[in-house]
DNA sequence: TCTGGGGTCCTAGGACCC
DNA sequence: TCTGGGGTCCTAGGACCC
């Protein structure tokens, strides 16, 4: 019978530089930023002995200096996690008669057919750490939503199955935002409509969910809640929508003649890493002190990879900011 | 708690066209 | 005169995920 696996490694990034440097094996170790507490920037992965004193991924650096003071923080290094990426990615590919959707560096959808679940799932966790000495939870599905789901209850480094027989026995009573698509913010808009656990928006009415929160997302919302979702994992390769970087400045830039120059800078940046593809689209993106973040963006006359053109043109977007508060963030997006 | 960087998709209003 | 309806593109913002 078909079956849904989804396949999540362990603390990848934490993982990976523990790899390099067995001597952090077992301490807390916390990876993100430029890896000085003391500036800007927050927490991509942090080891589990680091997560025993309350850190967690998207947490302020400087935060997690106070929880664990003693903790070993790290630089991001990217294109050391994208090469391991890529070497589970090729275990995953080279299983038998297996389809692999990749959904990030540390996560990819395994679609197969077989009659032993566990077994294949066991097998996938042997290849992987034979090859990679990395560790992986594996969730077992009927569907892409209960395969991703499930892997939360194996971690870490088992499996667990969640399938139709056993959702709402095991989902039920969860609130909703325990879905995979369901935020903090989505999950306070239906608690305000009654809706708190998953099987109170699993017996909602969808049409009035349409008219509160939108034609295809109130539907899709009351499908998640009962634990429907796609079957089929695609393995064509994934073609990338758009491509951008963004900067988060150590001090407040105070002057616009600063905040343009780095659009410029960046527009750059974009253009050369590009691959080929021209952009149609341009996009800005301004964060404000304190925190209010800004978009604006334009279709471009022709498509283009050209540097220059692109850096005047994300200059021209950058023109129709208003106003012109001090900034601590730019970002160009280039959209094909 | 003083909040990174890389993305994707959805929504809604207005423009514009037939 | 003061107004239909559908389709598509553009744009800004929101929400979510890793």
């Amino acid at each position: 019978m078909p079956v849904v696996l989804h396949v999540d490694l362990d603390q990848f990034i934490a993982a990976v530089e523990v790899l390099r440097r067995p001597e952090l094996a077992g301490l807390p170790v916390v990876v993100g930023g430029h890896g000085d507490p003391t500036r800007r920037g927050v927490v991509a992965t942090a080891s589990y002995a680091a997560r025993e004193h309350g850190i967690r991924s998207g947490m302020p650096l400087r935060t997690a200096a106070k929880r664990c003071p003693d903790a070993v923080f790290l630089p991001a290094d990217n294109p050391a996690y994208e090469a391991a990426s890529a070497r589970v990615m090729d275990v995953l590919r080279g299983l038998p008669d297996v389809v692999v959707e990749v959904l990030g560096w540390d996560e990819a959808f395994l679609g197969v057919e077989t009659d032993d679940a566990g077994a294949f799932a066991a097998a996938v966790q042997e290849a992987v750490h034979a090859a990679t000495a990395l560790h992986c939870t594996v969730g077992i599905g009927d569907n892409l939503l209960r395969a991703k789901i499930a892997t939360g209850f194996g971690k870490p480094a088992g499996t667990y199955r969640l399938t139709r027989d056993n959702w709402f026995a095991v989902m039920g009573e969860r609130p909703t935002r325990a879905l995979w698509g369901i935020g903090a913010r989505t999950a306070r808009r239906l608690a305000d409509r009654g809706l708190h656990t998953v099987a109170d928006l699993a017996a909602a009415d969808p049409a009035a969910l349409a008219a509160d929160l939108g034609p295809r997302m109130g539907p899709y919302l009351v499908q998640l809640g009962r634990g429907i979702g796609r079957e089929r994992v695609d393995g064509t390769p994934w073609v990338p929508r758009s491509h951008g970087r963004e900067t988060t400045f150590p001090e407040d830039l105070e002057d616009w003649a600063d905040v343009r120059r780095e659009v410029a800078a960046l527009a750059r940046t974009v253009a050369g890493e590009l691959a080929g593809r021209p952009a149609r689209r341009v996009g800005v993106k301004v964060r404000f002190v304190p925190f209010t973040t800004r978009t604006r963006s334009a279709t471009l006359p022709a498509p283009t990879r050209d540097p220059d053109v692109l850096a005047a043109a994300a200059g021209e977007v950058l023109d129709r900011f208003p106003a012109r508060r001090a900034v601590r963030l730019v970002g160009v997006r280039a959209e094909f």
